[in-house]
DNA sequence: CAGCCTTTGAAGTTT
DNA sequence: AAACTTCAAAGGCTG
């Protein structure tokens, strides 16, 4: 893996990462037998990007931002087609469900022997009608469609892209049967048992079992698959969605219903690029069913606490596959989508939180804000007792800068905190020691946008709620002597 | 029914 | 360049 071995020196700023996933005081066994140190993480992590975007021909990243400022003229033609070709090809082959293919397997040419690890490590990424993961996607393409290259794809995307044997088209990187996904052996096939099992993927039953009878998805039928979720090349990609929304709305609504007619029969709508999916995301998307049994819990919320937790509970070599994954995710997304950039789908959800932030006078802001309000030194003075110049950890918090001092080290007085008096405390950094986890605190908790000043005149209903939903869960777990880490970080 | 909650990471924008 | 913001998924919940 020239990744690890790289020693590109590119950190990449995942030392506060490390920090936190060090600290997680369940990892100590693990860490000490593991063979791979936080910084072969911290260099995998890096190389993980590098490769993609230093890796890929000059200019990749170059074309791509190059592409931005026609971006906008691009992606309206690019959608106008996209809708275009979805009327063309409506042949009611989607409308039922989604054509998703929840199974990919995935050999791996930058890990030895294919694979991160033994079997385990070979991940397939389940993607199911509500958000077909955009690698699973690639089942149903088909060789012409990436070869010699999508009528969509600059002629010279091979050599712009990754820098891979040219060979190495997606069909053949990802070892697409050949001839397509018709020709897609049983083993391969929809729900079938994929090649790549996962030690530990509880999630899969559920997610398959959850999605419509394969019957009802014309799996095979690529060329007719062409609608809102089709890439203009026909390929399907979950990354394309509708914009009538969320896309978990439009696949509950429309996807996973086999009744939407009058709906699907509305104005073509013009399909959104969603971002790929990073590591925790697809580490999310595996885990949750798993979770959501365990722990008997639904909300998200609360799941995705257990499943941050777990996360950091990984052993490098578990979490290296996701990156892995993820690092071929972006790729993928961006072989599909070259013109796209994240930005494209800046602004398409409201933020209140910004409001709730602009109006929050007790905001502390950035440590520069920080040093400002306290008088301090920009160059010189730290801010808070934290002594981090780049970040405050009590802002961290989500409180003030308490006791900063100055280069001469006298502390100045905080302003009051925001609410009654108290800092809003890290959830990770509970007031008092936890004798039951303390090694679970974090030196400097990776800056999280919980920690991020909030309003807490009164817990919210839906705080009560989770707070209920993870005691019954926890309950539950005692009860019955689980030992799933259900258990959430004290919060607030 | 849009948006919040909650997580991490990637990539965008702002300072 | 660092800091900050937004968005990816998910589903219950709120206003």
């Amino acid at each position: 893996m020239p990744q690890l071995s790289s020693g590109g020196g590119d950190d990449l700023g995942a030392n506060d990462e490390m920090i936190s996933f060090k600290d997680e005081g369940d990892q100590d066994e693990k860490i000490q037998e593991n063979a791979f140190t936080e910084r072969d993480l911290a260099d995998l992590k890096s190389s993980l990007v590098n490769e993609s975007e230093t890796n890929q021909s000059p200019n990749a990243a170059a074309v791509r931002r190059g592409q931005q400022n026609e971006h906008r003229g691009y992606q309206e033609k690019h959608r106008e087609h996209l809708d275009g070709v979805s009327k063309h090809q409506d042949g009611g082959m989607y409308k039922t469900a989604y054509p998703g293919y929840p199974f990919l397997m995935l050999p791996d040419p930058y890990i030895p022997n294919g694979s991160m690890s033994p079997s385990s490590n070979k991940v397939s990424v389940v993607q199911q009608s509500h958000g077909m993961h955009p690698l699973t996607s690639l089942l149903p393409y088909s060789n012409d469609h990436f070869n010699p290259s999508p009528p969509h794809l600059p002629t010279d995307m091979s050599q712009k892209g990754v820098h891979r044997p040219q060979s190495q088209d997606i069909s053949g990187f990802y070892s697409l049967p050949q001839g397509g996904v018709g020709q897609m052996p049983p083993s391969m096939g929809w729900q079938s048992q994929p090649v790549y099992p996962l030690s530990s993927c509880g999630f899969r039953q559920p997610y398959s079992s959850s999605l419509p009878n394969s019957s009802s998805y014309p799996r095979f039928s690529h060329s007719l698959m062409l609608g809102p979720g089709m890439h203009s090349t026909g390929i399907p990609h979950p990354a394309i969605v509708p914009p009538s929304g969320k896309q978990d709305h439009y696949d509950r609504n429309v996807y996973a219903k086999p009744h939407q007619e009058p709906k699907r029969e509305k104005e073509p709508k013009k399909p959104v690029i969603k971002k790929p999916l990073n590591a925790f995301m697809l580490y999310m998307k595996e885990m949750r069913a798993k979770v959501i049994a365990e722990c008997t819990l639904k909300e998200s919320a609360a799941i995705n606490q257990i499943l941050g937790r777990r996360w950091h509970a990984l052993t490098r070599e578990e979490q290296a596959k996701y990156y892995e994954l993820a690092r071929k995710e972006r790729q993928l997304h961006m072989q599909l989508y070259p013109s796209w950039s994240a930005r494209d789908n800046y602004g398409k959800k409201k933020r209140r939180k910004r409001e709730k932030q602009q109006d929050s006078t007790t905001d502390p802001g950035s440590p520069k804000k920080c040093r400002a309000r306290f008088g301090l030194n920009q160059q010189t003075d730290w801010c808070g007792p934290c002594r981090r110049k780049k970040k405050c950890i009590r802002y961290l918090q989500g409180g003030w800068c308490a006791s900063p001092t100055s280069s001469d080290g006298s502390a100045i007085d905080s302003p009051p905190s925001p609410v009654d008096g108290v800092p809003p405390q890290h959830p990770s950094l509970p007031s008092s020691p936890s004798p039951a986890s303390p090694s679970h605190i974090p030196l400097h908790p990776k800056p999280s946008k919980q920690h991020t000043p909030r309003i807490l005149s009164k817990p919210k209903t839906t705080e009560l709620s989770l707070k209920a939903l993870i005691e019954s869960s926890q309950q539950h777990d005692n009860l019955h002597h689980h030992h799933h880490d259900c258990t959430l970080p004290k919060s607030h």
